[in-house]
DNA sequence: CAATCTTAGCGACGCCGTGTCGCGAACCGA
DNA sequence: TCGGTTCGCGACACGGCGTCGCTAAGATTG
């Protein structure tokens, strides 16, 4: 068991897990893609397959970096949808949380996971956290009267996301109120605000 | 040159390059994803080393694949969109013929070339067509005043994708007519209708 | 304290993907 | 007929992921 910089093996194991998921983390956020594990290793200060003594696979290492962010953030949304009364301010509350979200300091995390659709590696772990986010606003489509809330949803949930990429691209000189404007005018009716 | 099954050498040339064509097309409509050149040189029927003789690469050969289906898909939707009147209507056609060509024999294809937000190969071949195939969707917006058309764009355009997926989908139940209602009722407020 | 067990770390390997290279063979034109 | 062109192909290099076996350092137990 080579060098170890921690008091025990069991927060050494600690502090290696972490080292590596932040590695993981920052590169998604730098390059908007899954990382290759060589980097992360390079990043985490480990060998390639050593990543392998922490995580079965590359798939559940990203799993673990979506396990671990993901949480705030579901809890930042079903609060802020809370707050809002009645079914429309709610979907509304919804759609502005998550825009908010993307441009808040955990931008880059979020914004790369959205912008990672990838039928890939990082699509399966994003999209089952994805469910569990999405519930505030299927429960108040629902209330909305809408027969189809789910499918109603991925809807509301596909608009947000080419908004968000425009406020968050490099050069973007898009004003944010204009933005979500933009949303509103397209959601409006149906929210009926 | 090796065993020539054409008249002559351009047009054996001419065969290899279809065959190579259909060959990716099938397989990204069959498993939704840029397919292996392995795989598709082999239901092609030659050397995988040989696909280079006919595309620089397999980005080149992909973004062939979508040059060969979009100018009739764009073709549909723009005589579509021009049969309406008035702008909201415009937009309206817009996302019906969209939802009509995904469940259309071109179906497959499609489908696979939407799925495929993939970060990866087929993404910058896609958007390319892409800009073009939107026209009509940006000017119907613009013309209804809206003051970020291309913004609005993409949100229409996000929008109309799971409503496409849900319908395709697997074992889907869902009727044609509840899932535009869905959207109709969404983008319903902002169009007037 | 010492022998033993456990296990982190690592390099080497296998497998599969893309893209390149050189060779042989077939077609074409002079 | 003969040389040039180029098609088709296997071999190769390179970079991904995942596995294996060795080494050595900590943990455990007598």
């Amino acid at each position: 068991m080579p060098r170890i910089d921690a008091p025990t093996v069991a927060e050494h194991r600690a502090q290696q897990r972490r080292a590596i998921l932040d590695a993981a983390r920052a590169l998604l956020a730098e390059h908007r893609r899954a990382p290759t594990l060589a980097a992360t290793a390079q990043r985490a200060g480990l060998a390639r397959s050593s990543i392998y003594r922490y995580f079965a696979s590359q798939e559940e290492l990203l799993a673990a970096v979506v396990a671990d962010v993901f949480p705030a953030w579901a809890a930042t949304i079903r609060s802020r949808v809370e707050e809002a009364h009645g079914p429309g301010e709610k979907v509304w509350a919804y759609v502005r949380a998550n825009l908010d979200l993307f441009t808040s300091p955990e931008q880059d995390v979020a914004t790369a996971l959205s912008e990672v659709v990838d039928p890939g590696i990082l699509r399966e772990p994003v999209e089952a956290f994805h469910a569990e986010l999405r519930r505030p606003l299927v429960a108040a489509l629902a209330e909305l009267g809408e027969p189809c809330p789910d499918l109603a949803a991925d809807v509301v949930e596909a608009a947000i996301l080419p908004v968000a990429r425009a406020l968050t691209a490099d050069g973007s000189t898009l004003d944010p109120d204009d933005a979500r404007a933009v949303l509103r005018r397209l959601l409006g009716g149906y929210l009926g605000l």
